[in-house]
DNA sequence: TAATCGATCTTTTTT
DNA sequence: AGATCGATTA
């Protein structure tokens, strides 16, 4: 039978073909990490148009990201171009279609915008201004699970929430706000069109008409009104097929609920059961360090991951005396993996060894703080990287700001952005005026109310607000197409038309020539200061040579499309005048940010739909890949991200970095959160293909104080054969130990320094007796031709142990201790002691 | 009304 | 250490 299987078909493993020929009611696919899962769901779309004869417009695969998201729609319309017709989304991506699309029927007007974190806090903060940031946040993210939870203000579970009847009224009180204001938060992109189902049989049954498969991807990730969302979606005889592994559900804090997954088959009767286990991705001890921990678990359904490969090296965990030795120890991997090839190639050139790149590495961390000593290191040694899932970008404050204009023209009614950039710069519009404004408004057309209002003001206040009028009047001149937005209140057509203009590539227009479109704009569109982009944080082969040129006259260029608008209203506002004159050091910068921001704009039309869909964008997709990747695939670049953004990633050798208590797990954790944190340690481990390395400091700077850190809960749970350890770990210190404490001498200037417990790996290391030094693995060295190092390897020899160093140049050395062991220097590491 | 200085807290993780 | 917030001052 395999023969007569397209070769697509019989590539897959038993397992994974059986669940591509699936197709009784449902199916859940339990995959374990590197089975091959994105394989199976894209084959399975290719298989359903090609073989089956769906039409491919009737298919809707969701996932988390946006980058599985354009990956997955890669792949499947690499083996079935039709795939690119289905509907290849992430959850909130779709929400925001189905929400534009039955916009009038939630009460929003189809040009809604969305409003992030931020805007929802500003939002509450002026509903009840009293109450400090650090409620308004509390407040922002109880509600924020509420609508993750399918809970409205008045529904009685809204308890599991926060049951003070305050919270109830606040939460009230802001829907009723946003639904004034006409806007839609993260949540309602999930939850409104759940309502809009339930409320009109006939959407639902035009919905259940449309999708006949859906397929869900990191299925253990969703909550819960992802799980009533996808129950409304389908109708009685859709084709539901959904992904996950519960060993990789790390989204508990933001409403992922397990259940979803461990319940499905319940949920979804007649439900058939496939489980992935081959894993493809890692080498069985890279496997064997992943799962030992994640087996501390209680809470899970267990399965077990076999290696395919293999072979493989043991995984290294290094002892550092602290956090700048952490960034060193982690570059000089790197520069070292180089220094390889070079000699390799020497010796054997023709071996087909396959080409080394930066990207097969990631530093991986906890949280996005620690990034910064990485990104030091790295740019000092002119190591290009790329931080993934930065937000920085969009968290500038010039960015802040032309955005908060730009949604401020496409909905008049957006009081938070109008209360952001009102008075930005200042043109003397204090509280008085603006809030005049605003209740002018009364929730409607501020844009209007304020031109209302200006007559009575003073003439400051007048004039002042007269300005900010013109800059957005400007800025709106320059758009096609708008006045579909003039009036809000206008109904039916209103909305129809717009539905034209938002419709998707589903209806009418093939997706190829509206992609194609999509791709050769932006391949026009120059990419002009590249550097500019990201620029604390960009590789540092592109650091700011060009910019320094044009610095004494720095001034925003429009180009294609959008980006006049950009423009326009930003240099109208006097935003940039602003922001130059406010801050002479960061200024330029500050105008070649604003600047990428055009840039990014000019590949949307510049029409109001095209104002949306460019925001919608920024809401939704804040990676920046697209913007970043100025041709295919961008430079390539070491990966500096959080551990919970590589799930879905894999990479060739990974670096998990501050394994300590405290860091990771966070030292707050217990019970559930913290069998989430070894599921983000397992998600982290099995990322690796070929080589995983772990550090762990004995110090690390937090809040500006230095505190001592003991190493992480998970590196005692590790078996110790499995893991090679280098550098000194702390007294006491095995894997699996007796549970007890591990304990740490004290600091020494700095530089803390460990006594080696006595029953940790002899054999590698070795004394010299007419040098009275005593060499160990890891020990950290100095020599004044080479700077500083790490001992990596101690061979016995006739006349004296060979020690081999690794500089933090890259550079590797052999040191007979007996004759050269003057040349280098123990600075820390086994004291003389005993 | 805006800018500046000190006090205070910070770090999860993300669509 | 760095951001952020509030109070004080110009």
């Amino acid at each position: 039978m395999t023969e007569t299987l397209p070769s697509y078909l019989s590539a897959l493993n038993p397992e994974q073909r059986e669940a591509v020929l699936h197709e009784e009611k449902s199916l859940l696919i339990l995959a374990g990490a590197g089975s091959g899962k994105t394989r199976v769901i894209t084959t399975k779309i290719a298989y359903l148009i090609r073989e089956r004869g769906i039409d491919p417009r009737s298919i809707l695969a969701v996932t988390f990201t946006n980058k599985a998201a354009r990956e997955m729609a890669e792949r499947a319309a690499a083996i079935e171009s039709r795939a690119a017709y289905a509907m290849l989304r992430t959850f909130h991506s779709f929400g925001a279609w189905f929400l534009r699309r039955y916009a009038r029927l939630a009460g929003l007007n189809p040009s809604f915008t969305i409003y992030d974190d931020d805007d929802m806090a500003s939002l509450l903060s002026s509903i009840c201004g009293e109450k400090s940031k650090a409620d308004i946040k509390l407040l922002s993210h109880q509600i924020s699970r509420a609508k993750d939870y399918f809970i409205s203000p008045d529904d009685p579970e809204i308890k599991i929430i926060n049951y003070k009847k305050e919270f109830q009224t606040i939460y009230k009180r802001y829907e009723e706000r946003l639904a004034e204001i006409g806007n839609a938060d993260f949540g309602d992109l999930i939850k409104k069109p759940v309502e809009i189902l339930r409320n009109n049989p006939d959407v639902a049954a035009e919905i259940r008409g449309r999708f006949r498969v859906v397929m869900i991807d990191e299925y253990q990730d969703t909550n819960i009104a992802q799980f009533t969302l996808l129950k409304e979606l389908c109708g009685a005889d859709a084709y539901v097929c959904v992904v996950g592994d519960d060993d990789q559900s790390i989204y508990r804090f933001r409403g992922a609920e397990v259940r979803n997954i461990l319940e499905f088959p319940e949920r979804f009767p007649h439900t058939d059961i496939i489980r992935l286990e081959r894993n493809y991705r890692s080498t069985a001890p890279i496997l064997r360090v992943a799962s030992s921990v994640v087996d501390n678990n209680k809470g899970r359904l267990g399965k077990t991951l076999t290696a395919e490969r293999g072979g493989g090296k043991t995984p290294v965990l290094a002892f550092l005396p602290n956090q700048d030795e952490e960034a060193h120890f982690a570059a000089s991997l790197i520069e070292r993996y180089f220094a390889d090839a070079r000699s390799d190639t020497k010796r054997a050139a023709d071996k087909q060894s396959p080409v080394k790149k930066y990207s097969d590495w990631a530093i991986l961390y906890r949280t996005n703080a620690q990034s910064l000593g990485f990104e030091t290191e790295l740019l000092r040694r002119h190591i290009p990287y790329r931080v993934v899932g930065s937000l920085k970008f969009y968290e500038r404050e010039e960015i802040k700001d032309a955005l908060a204009l730009l949604s401020f023209l496409a909905n008049p009614r957006d009081e938070v952005s109008f209360r952001r950039v009102v008075n930005k710069p200042a043109r003397g519009l204090g509280d008085v005026a603006v809030g005049r404004v605003i209740t002018e408004a009364a929730g409607g057309d501020l844009f209007a109310a304020a031109r209302r209002t200006a007559p009575i003001l003073s003439a400051k206040a007048r004039s002042g607000l007269q300005s900010f009028t013109e800059a957005v009047d400007a800025g709106r001149a320059v758009l096609a197409n708008f006045a579909l937005w003039d009036d809000p209140t206008d109904g039916a057509a209103l909305a129809d038309a717009a539905m034209d203009l938002f419709e998707d590539a589903d209806d009418g227009a093939s997706p190829q020539t509206e992609k194609a479109g999509r791709k050769s704009r932006k391949k026009a569109s120059p990419a002009p200061d590249a550097a500019a982009n990201m620029p604390t944080t960009n590789a540092p082969a592109v650091s700011g040579n060009k910019k320094t040129k044009d610095a004494a006259q720095p001034s925003l260029r429009s180009g294609e499309g959008l980006s006049v608008c950009v423009v326009t209203l930003v240099q109208s506002a006097g935003l940039a005048a602003y922001h130059l004159t406010h801050d002479e050091i960061a200024g330029n910068q500050r105008i070649a940010n604003l600047q990428e921001l055009a840039n990014a704009a000019s590949l949307y039309p510049a029409t109001g739909a095209g104002l949306i869909e460019f925001l919608e964008h920024i809401d939704l997709d804040r990676s920046m890949e697209e913007q970043n990747a100025t041709d295919g695939e961008g430079v390539d670049s070491v990966t500096l991200i959080t551990l919970h953004n590589t799930k879905g990633l894999e990479f060739k050798r990974v670096i998990i970095t501050g394994v300590e208590q405290g860091v990771f797990p966070r030292d707050d954790k217990k019970d559930d959160d913290l069998e989430e944190e070894r599921r983000l340690f397992y998600v982290g481990a099995t990322r690796a293909m070929d080589e995983l390395y772990f550090t762990c400091c004995a110090a690390r700077r937090m809040f500006g104080q230095t505190a001592l850190m003991e190493p992480s809960l998970f590196l005692s749970e590790i078996d110790k054969s499995a893991l090679r350890v280098i550098g000194q770990p702390p007294y006491g210190f095995s894997a699996r130990p007796a549970a007890g404490a591990f304990q740490h001498s004290t600091s020494q200037r700095g530089v803390a320094s460990r006594k080696r417990g006595r029953q940790s790996g002899d054999e590698d290391s070795a004394g010299d007796s007419s040098t009275g030094t005593f060499w160990k693995m890891g020990d950290r060295v100095f020599s004044d031709d080479n700077g500083y190092g790490f001992v990596t390897e101690i061979r016995p020899h006739a006349t004296g142990p060979i020690v081999v160093v690794l500089f933090d140049t890259g550079k590797e050395m052999s040191f007979l201790s007996r004759h050269q062991s003057s040349k280098i220097t123990k600075i820390s590491g086994e004291d003389h002691d005993g």
